[in-house]
DNA sequence: CTGAAAGCGCTTACAG
DNA sequence: CTGAAAGCGCTTACAG
């Protein structure tokens, strides 16, 4: 296709220096006469010589080429991580690939096969919530990984997994969401996580049940729900609480473990004739494009998705072997409102 | 990082053959006997060895690596394009790499150069409206750009580009758009577009016209108004066209450029009271994952994007001069219903 | 069926 | 300041 592959060797003949010499001004080191630095910027120009990434590549042992392993990019939460590493990796001269979960898959012939054999610089895990079996398999697949390229992991780590990481603090974040709803009088407040778990204190499921405990609130199983981080999935779980339970026992609010689960919340109340905010609060989480756009708007977390991307970039290039903490922002919408119900303070 | 980085030399010594046989196995041909196959199958094993794709690629000339070039992957629009090319493009062994516009940028210095570095095997790009002078600059990049690797359009392709592509026929799809709600008897229909640009017969624009001629219906210059794809611009240009008008001119249906202006325009009703879609009737594009959780669940075309993605990969690899249309479907939700003010037939 | 050698397009000491 | 040469880790004719 390209007739313009001029090379190395083009350009030093053409500028009458040796490939050395081309070498050096591409490069810009200091050492080359003005005189010949002319020379060969005139030759490069004249030919539209571009150096191969490739061929550098192989000398100096290094890509500047990056990878990111992320659920599915059709969740807005993951396309804003995305493009944070992206934006930033570019920034440094880094090319960023996306790679879904399959190249990581344990079961596979060749696990990772593609990832190595590509030489990145380094990779980003995006990690969520794992079927408890599953966590060994996928630490196993990250550590050797790890013994071909650096590896920073964020999402939702396991505490006992020892890699480089940037992450919200889960289980603080979803404490202080159950203070915002029971400042607001709440007393019946539901929560929708995602896999269920017990002993892990990364989950949200953690905070929410310190929350309560906080407000010295009783803790009712029928309130909290495990499904996948989906509107339909979000819907159903929703329709499945409210259907077990008597109308006088429906919770006054609920946290989702996601905006799109939160988006089934609304949809499950709304259908049923549930007025949110007047008899049910909702909130959920990532702070998608389209939360102030739902009816009601959606109250929401914003995670800082595009920071978490740009750092984790930051670590795989320095090679800190930190463990980060992102924070997080409440973004208040109409679709929370104090408890009706709620005795008076 | 990697301790394992063990080369080709290595394999051979251990398998006790030379480099060429093992590159041989490697590659899977087949004239290698069984026993010395075996041999270095299991010096590759012991070492966890995998070739460098990048030392392949200086030799094969092929990088196995695809670009694509998007202006923002925060409109999940443009996320369902790239995972479709994404995933088509690992099917055969190729990875794919996001660019931003910026790569492109004309008035850069070095245009394109970390395109044109990185030895892409191919490169998609997604033009979309343009201002009438920048359509020049754009074409003279990707002419460019096609001297050095093979280049894919899709999006809004200006029809004088002379490149393969895969789009949908806007024109059409909006013209058809319109005769669905000029079939529900809705006779004041209104338009919110993109860039304005009269004469390219590839615009949504033009397809609103044809639609209101074959109702042979007034065509109404307030009803046409032009906004960026954002759901804060549609909400904007709802609402300047709602003010500019009396109330009794206000359309009974809208046809919006996309999904995010769709919303932005449900919010403008909504805050004026006016029923959607008793007293307006509104239309999207793109079927966003979050149309079926607005409020009223929103009345969209699903221009198939995944698939667009997959077959924009495939014109890369086969090589194919193409140019391709996908198709669309219309999925009707609540936010679309027949004009009550219309004169019974 | 197998190996020695050249070559892909760069960078990097090492001389001068 | 500049060049000759080796080397990066593969593939690919070419011999045998």
């Amino acid at each position: 296709m390209g007739s313009d592959n001029a090379t190395i060797y083009d350009i030093a003949s053409e500028a009458g220096v040796s490939i050395a010499t081309v070498s050096r001004v591409l490069r810009g080191e200091a050492n080359v006469s003005p005189a010949t630095r002319e020379k060969v910027r005139q030759a490069i120009e004249r030919r539209n010589y571009r150096p191969s990434s490739i061929a550098r590549g192989l000398t100096s042992k290094t890509t500047h080429s990056l990878g990111i392993i992320l659920p599915k990019l059709l969740n807005p939460h993951y396309a804003m991580i995305f493009t944070g590493a992206q934006e930033e990796a570019r920034t440094h001269g880094y090319t960023m690939s996306l790679f879904p979960w399959a190249s990581l898959d344990t079961d596979a012939y060749n696990p990772a096969a593609m990832l190595i054999e590509r030489r990145l610089d380094g990779l980003i895990v995006c990690v969520e919530y794992l079927p408890p079996d599953h966590d060994e398999l996928v630490h196993d697949a990250l550590k050797t990984l790890r013994r071909f390229m650096p590896v920073v992991l964020i999402g939702c780590i396991p505490p006992w997994y020892d890699f480089p990481s940037v992450a919200n603090d889960n289980a603080a974040m979803t404490r202080k969401t159950v203070a915002y709803l029971t400042g607001m009088g709440h007393d019946r407040i539901a929560f929708i996580g995602g896999v269920q778990e017990d002993t892990d204190p990364r989950r949200r499921d953690v905070g929410y049940q310190q929350g309560l405990r906080d407000a010295r609130l009783p803790y009712t199983a029928s309130y909290r729900v495990f499904c996948k981080g989906t509107a339909e999935a979000g819907k159903q779980a929703m329709d499945d609480m409210l259907q077990s339970l008597k109308p006088c026992y429906w919770p006054t609010a609920v946290i989702a473990l996601n905006d799109l689960v939160a988006m089934g919340c609304l949809l499950s109340a709304r259908e049923r004739g549930i007025d949110v905010p007047g008899q049910l609060s909702v909130i959920g989480c990532d702070d998608l494009f389209c939360a102030p756009y739902l009816s009601p708007p959606l109250t929401s977390i914003n995670t800082h998705q595009q920071r978490t991307g740009a750092r984790a970039v930051q670590l795989l290039i320095s090679g800190e072997q930190k463990r980060e903490t992102v924070d997080w922002e409440l973004i208040e919408r109409a679709s929370c409102a104090p408890n009706r119900e709620a005795a008076p303070t």
